[in-house]
DNA sequence: TTCCAGGTAGTCG
DNA sequence: CGACTACCTGGA
């Protein structure tokens, strides 16, 4: 038997669900999309619930949730405020924004759009680590994939949907296909394909890395003790795991632990910051960094997010690839 | 077909 | 420390 929820979250402050979605932001795939509402799966106090969310005609969250067990609608509507970032106010941003000139242009293009936050920061470590990627497209397809081949099936009426697989589940899959046919030892099906590996996934030589991470979030790094640590002290940590480099840790901490101070610093913004504040020099990525955090203080992860969706809508983007 | 992208890890001086 | 290259995979 299911248990429904139908309430309404009202913001305060400018909201567009779509564009948050799809402004190729890194911290989980895009929702399953059918009939108007967005789809996705969350565990909530240990339990699985459904989140059907959509923007109502005067741009109020329309949620509908789905699950077992009864969940107070406190800890849903708690947990769909943490995602969407909805306790930021936006306006105060677009007053930042607005007293820099090479940042006002970005207000009129990203309107509404907010931070998209992780499902936990195990799930943001895992998919960070992915997307050192060159495509958006593939590393969608990873990240569910890995859910799908790993994670706990869960059915609802809008169909079947999968968790991220634990630490303990990740750190224990083959990285490879040689790695999973030698787990069969004698007993070798005939005509077997072999896909529950992580590089069936198309992570590519990031599989060693994320099984190695995952192992060490279970038995040395301890992910809660980072909410609380200086930010630097924190970068330094999630850095030692393999795969995580300084964009990588940014956007841990950014997406995974809320850090509203970090500025990762893709090649991108790198152009993007040289093109408008430093034209015709030649900058390296920590001085970007260093830069973005001194200047945009606990706005700089969203001055890199409206930068980026800026630049590439402005046409900008297109023209700093060219210029290469 | 070859080449390139994306960020990190590894190597060399 | 800095500069350079290998790593994978799929799209140009």
């Amino acid at each position: 038997m299911k248990k429904k929820l139908n309430f309404i979250i009202k913001n305060k402050t400018p909201l567009n669900l779509s564009l948050t979605f799809n402004s190729g932001q890194t911290s989980q795939p895009p929702w399953k999309e059918e009939k108007g509402y967005f789809h996705e799966l969350f565990m909530i106090d240990r339990e699985p619930c459904l989140l059907k969310v959509r923007q109502d005609s005067v741009g109020s969250l329309d949620i509908v949730t789905e699950s077992p067990e009864d969940l107070p609608k406190k800890k849903i509507s708690s947990k769909i405020r943490e995602i969407f970032s909805l306790n930021d106010d936006l306006n105060q941003l677009y007053d930042f924004l607005s007293e820099d000139p090479k940042l006002s242009p970005t207000i009129d293009f990203c309107k509404g759009l907010r931070l998209f936050k992780a499902h936990n920061p195990f799930e943001c470590v895992i998919s960070s680590i992915a997307s050192s990627n060159c495509s958006i497209l593939r590393w969608t397809r990873s990240v569910q994939d890995i859910k799908q081949k790993w994670g706990e099936k869960y059915h609802f009426s809008s169909g079947y949907f999968y968790t991220f697989p634990s630490p303990a589940v990740l750190g224990g899959v083959p990285e490879h296909d040689l790695e999973e046919m030698q787990r069969f030892e004698d007993n070798l099906p005939g005509e077997f394909v072999f896909e529950n590996n992580l590089k069936a996934c198309g992570v590519g030589y990031r599989a060693k890395y994320i099984i190695k991470a995952a192992q060490m979030v279970r038995e040395d790094i301890n992910l809660k003790k980072l909410a609380k640590m200086k930010y630097e002290m924190a970068f330094d940590t999630v850095l030692e795991l393999p795969g995580v480099g300084p964009k990588v840790a940014d956007c841990i901490l950014l997406y995974g632990f809320g850090r509203g101070e970090a500025f990762p610093t893709d090649v991108w913004i790198k152009r993007i910051i040289e093109h408008l504040y430093f034209p015709g020099e030649d900058l390296k990525p920590p001085e970007i960094r260093e830069f973005g955090m001194e200047n945009f203080g606990q706005y700089a992860g969203y001055v890199q997010l409206y930068l980026f969706h800026y630049a590439r809508k402005s046409g900008l983007l297109d023209s700093l690839q060219k210029k290469k």
